[in-house]
DNA sequence: TTCGTATTTGCGGTTTTCTGCATATATTGT
DNA sequence: ACAATATATGCAGAAAACCGCAAATACGAA
């Protein structure tokens, strides 16, 4: 293995799972873990990511570290690997932002060849470095509290597509009030979504549920399939199957 | 072996492994390291592939590994503070991408009131962690290499602008070919850019000076301003002064 | 063709980089 | 505090890169 590859596929694993241990990696490259030491070195120098004793930790992880994060990230992780399952070649797909799209987008199988449209400046980001999806931004005003586009160009822009699936970050769900947001903005960019979509999936993790905004994004029946970090048989998911939802 | 047979080999055993060894090269094709070597130098200028100790790496895979960029940004910085100085309350204004972008957004004084309208998904980032700024996100498909939206729907938007102001990353500045870039797509929307705006401003350390690429964006001409990390008083600059280019 | 020029290639010697090992030191958990 | 584990450092052998030069080859014009 090559000192550059290895560099790469630190920076990679650590994108991936927001740490590394020395001894992982000098198992899984073949090489000595001075030569591992030396690596995380040199990209610790270059401020690519946090050397700490054991390994390192993901730059961006670390700038707004937070224990509960921490134990957030696992959990999406699992929504992600999840969500990812059902994305197929060829289809179209609408995608919002938030912290779980971003790990949803890690976890796409690097051979996928789709077609992501998202109004999300950092889902986007995210989306492009995968190697082979293409990536549309919808365009229009950024709002900055939620880093998406929105308006009436980007309300617009989406009801032109007709999309397979549209995968929807959860901020409020509950089986009275539905998908809710306090966002006005964001609200009308889902609600195209929805619209554009044949099929609509919700992925958040489970803290989410049970809980109400301010402004309805859809009603339960308007949601295919559900994506927590629970198991699909816990029995805190059995008020959202009675809506004929999907839950993984 | 012919040279360019050998070439052409290189590239097509690297877009199938994804990376190549100079002594397995070397072997296969029956030349010395030198010459094998000496081939991924002449591809590596080329922006064919990456060169490493030991061999080579595709480009593709290689997204963002900028090492050198970090002694840049000093200079870049420099280069933000001039440009930044220049915006004033109530503009409008069309930013391309680049890192030199990314120094300008944060050079930005804390209280202007103005609009940046950009296809860069990483400088309308930027820009919006400004309090004040207003941020305008150009949609359309998003090109890989450039992180930029790229396309028709992207230009025909910026078509749409009046801008007071257009600040482009110089990626090859020269005067003879003027303003030129080696990406299709970036080209088309840059020299978009240029159309819709009253002024331009080039923003660039001087080592992209004197230099040429494929695709020409725009003639000297065209050009405002042009800001580099040098004094405007540097010989270095001369050339371009006599095309009646401000310089800062 | 033939000559002159420019490019390409291989070789030897030198320098740099890489990597693993041994030793000394530091950190962590119990 | 102590044992276990991880880290830092110097060193040495190997591999790769670099440099200059000379031979070989290709190319173009007379």
């Amino acid at each position: 293995m090559l000192k550059e590859e290895r560099l790469k596929y630190i920076l990679h694993e650590l994108n991936l799972h927001n740490k590394v241990l020395s001894a992982d990696l000098s198992n899984k490259m073949g090489v000595s873990d001075d030569t591992v030491r030396r690596d995380l070195q040199e990209l610790s120098i270059d401020n690519k990511l946090i050397k700490v004793h054991g390994g390192a930790l993901s730059k961006s992880f670390h700038t707004a570290f937070d224990r509960e994060m921490v134990y957030e990230i696992e959990n999406k992780n699992i929504i992600a690997k999840k969500a990812a399952a059902l994305i197929q070649s060829g289809m179209y797909i609408l995608a919002s932002g938030g912290t779980s799209m971003i790990e949803f987008a890690k976890a796409l199988d690097p051979n996928l060849n789709a077609s992501f449209f998202t109004c999300s400046l950092n889902a986007a980001i995210e989306f492009s470095h995968h190697p082979s999806i293409e990536v549309i931004m919808i365009g229009d005003k950024v709002s900055k509290d939620s880093m998406l586009t929105t308006g009436a160009n980007a309300v617009q822009a989406i009801e032109s597509i007709q999309a397979d699936l549209c995968i929807l970050g959860i901020n409020s769900l509950d089986t009275q009030f539905g998908l809710s947001e306090n966002d006005w903005e964001v609200v009308q960019i889902k609600k195209a979504m929805i619209k554009a979509s044949k099929k609509v999936i919700c992925i958040g993790i489970s803290e989410k549920l049970n809980s109400q905004q301010k402004i309805k994004v859809a009603d339960l029946k308007d949601i295919d399939i559900l994506i927590t970090e629970l198991d699909p048989n816990d029995p805190q998911l059995d008020p959202y199957k009675k809506h004929e939802i999907l839950i993984y």
